[in-house]
DNA sequence: CGAATCTTTCAATAACAAATGAAAAATCCA
DNA sequence: TGGATTTTTCATTTGTTATTGAAAGATTCG
């Protein structure tokens, strides 16, 4: 066998099962987020470790690079998906996967659904100051839609702090 | 002007500002489910138009391709947010938005958020049988973890139909 | 300090997804 | 039916995002 092949048999096996099952459930969940399955592979992993891990050993387990690694954990850390602990004696940070799954959905919500309805917001008071100043009828329909579309956007807004709590709980 | 330039500005010129403030919200929109811009582009440019819209009158306005025009309504059509309407003696098919823009959140719940739990569900058993197969205490923390994550998805799916029904609604 | 260890950054590359447009397929009248 | 029109498909190109790994930057410890 060759030395890269041996390499990648390597990598494989050194995941159990748990593990395997782990990381590929949160890459599936993460990309609906759009995050990188880098991400998913590193949150899985600690998720079911049962202690904190280094990055080294993440980039071991998982065969990812080095900027993957660290790159991955800056992003989970921004999203206190993951923190590091103090290990007495270890140079190394250390990191353990928070348990609140709730905080990747509460922070879709906030960081990328909540933003685009308030500049939805922003432009539906653009279009009916447009609709206003169109040579009479700019159209029976579009009004209408505009209507409806203002209407859905605030029953959104009212039933997502709803949400969030419910998620949170 | 170059001939190409001329092209381009005419291209640009021949969308009303109600046109693009529709078609840039819908883009941002619909990049949140993971769809494409010429999605965006074809949804918003109807969403507001004041009556149906053939095919090659969306790529004329928009100047997208032949293709991304065709297969762009196509996934429209399949998620019920755009509908052929009969036109009298018109040869081309002429499409409508509908105006029930809950259908794109419900889609998204159905096809994408739904199937996943439900394959994280079936993962989380095989998790918990592997659990109890591991040399003695195979960690305590893991085992919490897929207690709370079943906790979770349980709750998650509670929540959905629920949601679902406030969105349609 | 300063050498060793660990982490971040970022330019280059690889992997992936979307758009294009020519060719094929389907549809429609005369 | 047959020619013209319209729509779909799909191989190729283009554009975007993720990953890599070397170099720079921090940090820690003796």
């Amino acid at each position: 066998m060759s030395v890269l092949a041996e390499a990648s048999r390597q990598k494989a096996s050194s995941l159990s099962d748990l593990e395997v099952e782990s990381i590929e459930m949160f890459i599936n969940f993460l990309r609906l987020l759009g995050w990188p399955k880098s991400v998913g592979e590193i949150y899985g992993l600690l998720f079911v470790s049962a202690g904190p891990l280094a990055m080294g050993e993440i980039m071991a387990r998982t065969g990812m690079s080095l900027g993957a690694a660290s790159q991955g954990l800056k992003l989970l850390r921004e999203f206190g998906a993951v923190r590091t602990v103090y290990m007495p004696g270890a140079r190394k940070d250390h990191y353990v996967a928070s348990g609140e799954l709730s905080r990747f959905a509460t922070s879709y919500i906030e960081e990328e659904l909540l933003p685009r309805m308030r500049t939805a917001q922003e432009r539906i008071k653009r279009m009916e100051k447009m609709m206003q100043s169109l040579p009479e009828s700019g159209g029976q329909l579009p009004a209408e839609r505009i209507d409806r579309l203002k209407y859905w956007l605030d029953k959104g807004q009212k039933v997502v702090p709803w949400l969030v709590k419910f998620l949170k709980l």
